[in-house]
DNA sequence: TCCTATCTGTCTAACATCCGACAATCTTTT
DNA sequence: AAAAGATTGTCGGATGTTAGACAGATAGGA
């Protein structure tokens, strides 16, 4: 990868939108791109945690198992998005499981020179606080989810979040492509595979949504709307 | 309530064990005592959030209410910890409710002014971050717990939660007092009253633990572990 | 002190969701 | 192109949890 490109991807990080060229040349000297293979992991759990991360391209799991070995997914990464950054909270090890669902690019940041690096550009700092705080309403929110929402509630509003993030409004539907695994939705959702399928195609008998392995298309949002109320 | 009171409550915070006296007697002249009566609220959810506070003497509880009413519980507060701090985080309104279970003494702080003090004392920067970093830990230690664990398997977790955090060791049980109502644990675990009442009673006939309106008491916590293996 | 609220304990019926099973379809590997 | 593997779709039975109902116990206010 030319040094040229990756300078350009820094600057196109929300989190360093903003910084000056010497800062980003700086931030460039610390950061190291990698390629990573569909169903690789990034990190894992219980691994000390030394660096932080920023996906440049594909898409991120973040994971945690039971001891029975049943998967939940904790969060979805998005390109732009910054992922691991528990590290700079937490002292010891990592606590879930990183693994990119196809070819992803990633950022790496060790997370000393990361720490150095925000203590230096105190913009950055007030940039990151607000990202903690926003995780910590989505993970409050996502408990609230759990507790008052039924499966299928769950299911909708997963799909709503999905099309908001990763939707591309095209006439009067929202294509999300591509699409997730029905395994993996329950994963996201607290439910069985066979219940996000049933619910799935339930919907699209009611013409609400289409879908298939590679695609989600919502075709009456408001319809959505009316089922998480 | 005498002013010298006051400055020994904070001086007694774990969050500002060794400021010196004259940041105390700068933090006394910016907070605020006050008495909060059983069952009143402290704050209230959409609520423009400007204050942030610590708790010295009852307990408290944040909830969350669902469209149709239900309550669950986000967390308890002990005396000596700091609650309402997403007002720090958050730009706009709070999106919880802070309720005193029991006559409460509680000292405020305005958001803006505590955000102050914190950029003149950075060693409470710190600390105020690695306190958001559990909040966060334990948030989705959460999660986990309601996707993985059954009912019954919730219960206990809470149980042993709050031993470690309120229990007396006593011989080789464990008292907890006040203990909650069944409701309350409840909307701590996400079931409904009638499921805790069964776990509990049942519990109570294995001899693994005693209780009544008051007080909980850990007679067996080696079987108690084995439930949530 | 009595009276009223609230809380506990215990049923049973209804319900949501899971789980195993298996065929059909799509994807990847060889 | 064939074979192996992964994913989807659809059953029906098993299971955990809720919700309603109501009696008895306890706490708090007049």
């Amino acid at each position: 990868m030319a040094e040229k490109s990756k300078l350009w991807y820094l600057e196109n990080f929300n989190l360093f939108k903003g910084l000056n060229s010497e800062k980003l040349e700086h931030l460039n000297k610390i950061t190291n791109m990698k390629d990573i293979g569909k169903n690789q992991p990034i990190y894992f759990a219980k691994e000390p945690s030394n660096s932080i991360f920023f996906l440049k391209k594909g898409r991120i799991k973040l994971t945690r198992t039971s001891n029975d070995g049943k998967e939940m997914i904790l969060g979805l990464i998005n390109p732009g998005e910054l992922f691991g950054e528990m590290s700079i909270y937490e002292e010891n090890e990592r606590t879930d499981f990183a693994l990119a669902m196809e070819p992803a690019l990633i950022c790496a940041i060790n997370k000393e020179e990361f720490k150095k690096f925000i203590t230096e550009n105190t913009e950055l700092n007030l940039k990151l606080t607000r990202l903690i705080g926003l995780r910590i309403k989505k993970y409050t929110e996502r408990i609230e989810e759990l507790v008052f929402k039924d499966a299928a509630q769950r299911i909708i509003s997963f799909m709503i979040r999905l099309a908001d993030d990763n939707g591309k409004q095209l006439g009067s539907d929202v294509f999300v492509k591509p699409f997730l695994k029905h395994q993996d939705i329950a994963n996201l959702t607290a439910c069985s595979r066979q219940t996000v399928n049933s619910v799935l195609t339930d919907l699209r008998e009611k013409n609400i949504i289409d879908f298939d392995r590679r695609k989600l298309v919502i075709k009456d949002k408001d319809s959505l709307l009316k089922f998480i109320s």
